[in-house]
DNA sequence: TAAAACGTTGGAGTGCACTCGAAGCAAGTA
DNA sequence: TACTTGCTTCGAGTGCACTCCAACGTTTTA
């Protein structure tokens, strides 16, 4: 992979595009689901070589940690598209943008009270199971 | 459906058995998700009529309660079989069976600290969307 | 310059967790 | 008795989110 190198742009730090395998190796996604995301919509447009090769922006490695984020909220993909779809769309979306959000926001309050109830009945069970004492847990 | 009407054994509440529709209802699941985990030993061995026809005990029902609470932890069924498995082993295996458990609440307490962090995102982009002037928000 | 590494595409395949269908018994109701 | 409802099994189908393949072109390294 040698010392990225590239056309650079900024005196630090800041570089002006990325290749895919190094936007790989940055998002930890891999190449393919790179090309899969553009395909069904989940990237703005992706800048490409005089040989049409993919160049990945600043810009677009914002977008793929927004993206990332969103992900882990265990927002469904098509949603993301959907969202991504209103941003191209332009600035009158822009309600509609921050009510998805704002939906995904209780989505994710919800599934953390779930999780720490589930964490409760695991303490209980886990708790049975430190007493050494042949009860018949299940 | 009407009412539930089967052999009954104490005199309040309780019922000595219930049907695979009766269990559905109680659960939530439906019955071909109920034959299914029987089939991949995600449950203890069921009683069956004379006829055949599957009679869940109380028993039964604790133990999908308690297989509900794993499968919202997010626990992949076939850790949920395995846990299944060293039940059904025996005595033995309460060191293993603890284990299982206490893995799990590690992910779990890890996916409430993701979760909570993109809480964190998803507010800061709200509040963007909350200011209505012009920025380039993605 | 030759070899190795990396890039492109469309389309097919994978793994998970269900989910459903078909064909055929069995039990309760009008 | 006829009908409706529910149960059985096996196997196939679904939806999601990737994941990989083949065949070929480009770029970097020795």
């Amino acid at each position: 992979m040698s010392v990225i190198a590239s056309t650079a742009t900024s005196t630090s730090g800041t570089r002006a595009h990325y290749t895919i395998s190094e936007v790989a190796a940055l998002t930890g996604l891999t190449a393919h689901t790179l090309r899969w995301y553009e395909r069904i919509g989940l990237m703005p447009h992706v800048d490409r070589s005089h040989t049409g090769q993919r160049r990945f922006s600043e810009r677009d490695l914002g977008w793929l940690g927004f993206v990332g984020k969103l992900r882990l909220t265990g927002m469904p993909v098509a949603d993301m598209v959907t969202y991504a779809e209103l941003v191209r769309a332009g600035d009158h979306t822009r309600d509609e943008r921050r009510e998805l959000l704002e939906t995904t926001r209780r989505d994710v309050l919800a599934r953390i009270t779930e999780l720490q109830d589930t964490l409760a009945v695991l303490d209980i069970k886990i708790s049975h199971y430190g007493t050494a004492c042949g009860g018949t847990p299940t």
